[in-house]
DNA sequence: GAATAAATTGTTTTT
DNA sequence: CAATTTATTC
């Protein structure tokens, strides 16, 4: 095959196909290149697709690598397993689930399903959430089964008190539920499919007769579980690729552990290592930001990324006063790029906590910047599609008492608390399922309830049987028509309601989608796979969204531009973690991971100020940003890069000595003044109002014009009919088609402009 | 006993 | 500041 396009390292990495492999892919080198070439090369010398199993961590990076192996050697490549961790085993288990004490339509929890869970075992066992938060239960059950271990070997090594006994008792009536419900969590999938395989040679060794050659990505980020997963699969061939960064291993918290990486030369001693280090993606000044910040860490593997790329533009720094400053000034910066690249695509503004994106999305709702935000509430977290899933659930697994809970009362149909206590302590007594009782209905139960619930079962027997007759898509439909799940929020008709009747028409949609793309699609798997897809998979690549996202998301993406807000102690790094160096250093990875996303502009803002936890903070700028060598960054205090003429403006303004901000970001302090008046106090009305005029390019005065359509938090839609006054005092006229003519001080009109 | 209104409380990162 | 828990009304 033509290997042109590949550097020397990369020939070496593609070329490499027997043997343990260790690929050392720093940021940015043609990784995913080297991959795709590594695994056509395999298929063109012969080996059958069949054989090829690829493991990453998203689905993203999956379906990337799938599609890009596809149009290198046609459609067998689609006869290769090339999946996520957690899909591979899903797939795997759905198969021998029997084998395990499980049905093949088990439910894959996620982390509210498994709060859910903790949450009942807590009040039945009587335990004070406020003893022991269920949150503390769930990082406990998950560090432990990341570590392999089950609830005796926890208690083992933990301080065996009081304390531990009693967590200990939870977590195994946790993994006792969890099996009669018939549903895995997360982990589960990973640590059952080595049960599995550890209590079933056979099973093992007819994964080991197919996958001949194993390729594993981001191997930086496995846990000892998922360690253990891909050496039972290769311990008899060893072919096996790694490809990793340590500089990017930044998910310690969930168990990932870096020594996988740092160890592997050890693991085979035979092992091939190719360090790829030549850079494509950033400019020479973003490189060196980079390289200047990680090399503060110790205990890595020798690698230093160069490039030929040319300097390029100095790393942009904004001290900001505060958040809504600091989002002031990133809608400015993206304003003047989309006059030179005209598209809203090429930006990424990258956060430690998906907090920080509320403010941020506010002032772009308000500069009519259009975004796009990932992470976060994922779309089929929305109550009103929690819901229809939770109808599905059931309707798949019987067992599902947690989803049942969910719905036998919604949309209400007079089942209260009292009824379904009643009916779960009757379900405990006899050793059944929740499901189960709504057909043998308690005694004790009073006529009313009793009515209520033989009501529901009757309901659920329609949908049960209405299921083997229609096609997926339309017996979602048939389960929210006969539910009354869609009628609930149309009768309610407010703004609330049609945003929820929208996300469940979207989901109608989303069902559609995944019918057509996969034929002969069941229930099951439709279920399973919204259970392992996050929002970022769903993300179509588009020029027309500003990207938000946390820096933990942003990893194996790149964009021309690049924003990193909230560069502040006690948020990045993150006061949450502890100051011990290991916590440190792997910050110090995520910043590294964040740098190096940017391609040509680099941004970097944090604020004096913020509100943080609902409470205003004070925070010194980040540790980071002094690792960061100095001549590479252009600090915009002392700088000044408005070009709005107020020259004169300036000057009489007052300025804060130390954050040189009101002078600096006076045409800011306009934008900001309605949001924040005291910003404005320095500032006399005269001055106020000529910086106004000036600010005849800037942000508040030119969003709106009439003409302009805008939707008001309580009038709905109406048109812009006229702007008048300046500064604080501008104020907008709007006709609303059912209100009539309002006039609002523009400043803390709760408004924002619709896009076309 | 259920539905609704008021009060309270806790927030890192995610497959 | 939202999402859950607690008090109040129906």
């Amino acid at each position: 095959m033509d290997l042109s396009a590949l550097n020397r390292e990369q020939k070496t990495a593609v070329e490499t196909l027997e043997g343990p492999v260790l690929i050392l892919a720093g940021a940015g080198s043609g990784k995913t290149r080297a991959l795709t070439y590594r695994t056509a090369n395999l298929i063109f010398s012969g080996v059958d697709p069949k054989n090829i199993l690829a493991l990453t961590f998203t689905n993203k990076a999956a379906r990337e690598m799938r599609a890009r192996i596809v149009s290198l050697v046609g459609d067998r490549a689609h006869q290769a397993w090339i999946s996520t961790f957690h899909s591979a085993c899903a797939r795997i288990l759905r198969r021998d689930a029997d084998k395990l004490g499980y049905t093949g339509a088990f439910a894959i929890y996620d982390d509210d399903d498994q709060a859910s869970v903790i949450k009942e075992i807590l009040k039945r066992f009587g335990i004070d959430d406020k003893f022991i938060p269920h949150g503390e239960i769930r990082s406990i059950i998950s560090d432990m089964k990341n570590k392999l271990m089950d609830a005796d070997e926890w208690f083992a090594v933990s301080k065996k008190d009081f304390y531990a006994q009693r967590v200990h008792d939870v977590i195994s009536e946790y993994e006792v539920r969890l099996k009669t419900l018939n549903a895995m969590d997360f982990d589960d999938l990973i640590l059952n499919t080595l049960v599995l395989f550890a209590d079933h040679p056979p099973v093992l060794q007819s994964y080991r007769d197919r996958f001949h050659y194993v390729l594993v990505d981001e191997y930086q980020d496995t846990n000892a579980a998922q360690y253990r997963l891909v050496h039972a699969l290769t311990a008899a061939n060893g072919n096996l690729c790694v490809v990793g960064d340590d500089d990017q291993s930044i998910y310690g918290w969930r168990g990932a552990d870096i020594r996988n990486i740092l160890d592997f030369e050890a693991d085979y001693p035979n092992a091939v290592t190719i360090r790829l280090e030549q850079n494509y993606r950033s400019t020479a000044n973003i490189l060196s930001a980079a390289n200047g910040l990680i090399t503060r860490n110790v205990g890595r593997k020798a690698k230093t990324l160069w490039t030929e790329e040319s300097a390029g533009d100095p790393i942009r720094l904004f001290y900001a006063g505060d958040e809504r400053e600091e989002a002031a000034w990133v809608c400015d910066q993206i304003r003047k790029l989309y006059k030179t690249d005209n598209s809203y695509g090429s930006v990424a503004i990258l956060y430690r906590m998906n907090a920080q994106s509320r403010v941020l999305e506010e002032m772009f709702m308000r500069a009519g910047i259009p975004y796009r935000v990932f992470g976060g509430i994922r779309f089929y977290d929305r109550k009103e599609v929690r819901d229809i899933i939770a109808y599905l659930r059931v309707i798949v697994n019987p067992n599902d008492d947690i989803s049942l809970r969910r719905i036998i009362n919604e949309p209400k149909r007079s089942i209260g608390d009292a009824t379904i206590g009643d009916l779960s302590e009757y379900a405990l007594k006899e050793n059944c399922s929740l499901f189960n009782t709504l057909y043998h209905i308690p005694q004790t139960l009073a006529s009313r309830p009793r009515r209520c619930v033989a009501e529901f079962a009757a309901l659920m027997d329609k949908l049960l049987a209405a299921r083997a007759e229609m096609t997926l898509t339309q017996y979602v439909q048939r389960v929210l028509d006969d539910t009354g799940l869609l009628n609930m929020h149309r009768t309610e008709d407010t703004e609330e309601s049609r945003a929820r009747e929208g996300n469940i028409l979207e989901f109608l949609s989303a069902v559609a989608e995944y019918e057509k793309a996969q034929a002969g699609a069941t229930l099951e798997d439709f279920l399973e796979n919204i259970a392992l897809v996050t929002d970022l998979d769903r993300a179509a690549d588009s020029n027309e969204f500003v990207t938000l996202m946390t820096l933990h998301s942003a990893k194996g993406l790149e964009f021309p531009y690049v924003f990193i807000t909230g560069f502040e102690e006690g948020i990045f790094p993150n006061a949450r973690r502890s100051t011990e160096e290991k916590d440190i250093q792997e910050e110090r990875r995520l910043c590294y991971v964040g740098i190096t996303r940017a391609m040509k502009k680099l941004f970097i803002s944090h604020a004096e100020k913020r509100m943080l936890h609902n409470q205003l903070s004070h925070n010194p700028p980040s540790r980071f940003l002094d690792e960061i060598p100095k001549h590479l960054i252009l600090d915009e205090i002392g700088a000044q890069s408005f070009s709005f003429g107020a020259k004169d403006i300036q000057r009489k303004a007052t300025v804060n000595p130390r954050t040189g901000y009101t002078s600096m970001g006076f045409p800011r302090a306009i934008l900001r003044d309605p949001y924040l008046p005291a910003g404005a106090a320095n500032l006399t009305r005269g001055i106020a109002a000529s910086a106004a005029r000036a600010f005849s390019t800037g942000v508040l005065q030119s969003l709106f014009a009439p003409g302009d359509r805008v939707l008001h938090k309580k009038f709905g839609e109406g048109n812009v009919t006229g702007v008048t006054g300046t500064g604080s005092d501008a104020r907008i006229r709007i006709a609303f088609t059912a209100y009539g003519e309002k006039e609002f001080l523009l400043a803390i009109a709760p408004i924002v402009k619709v896009l076309e």
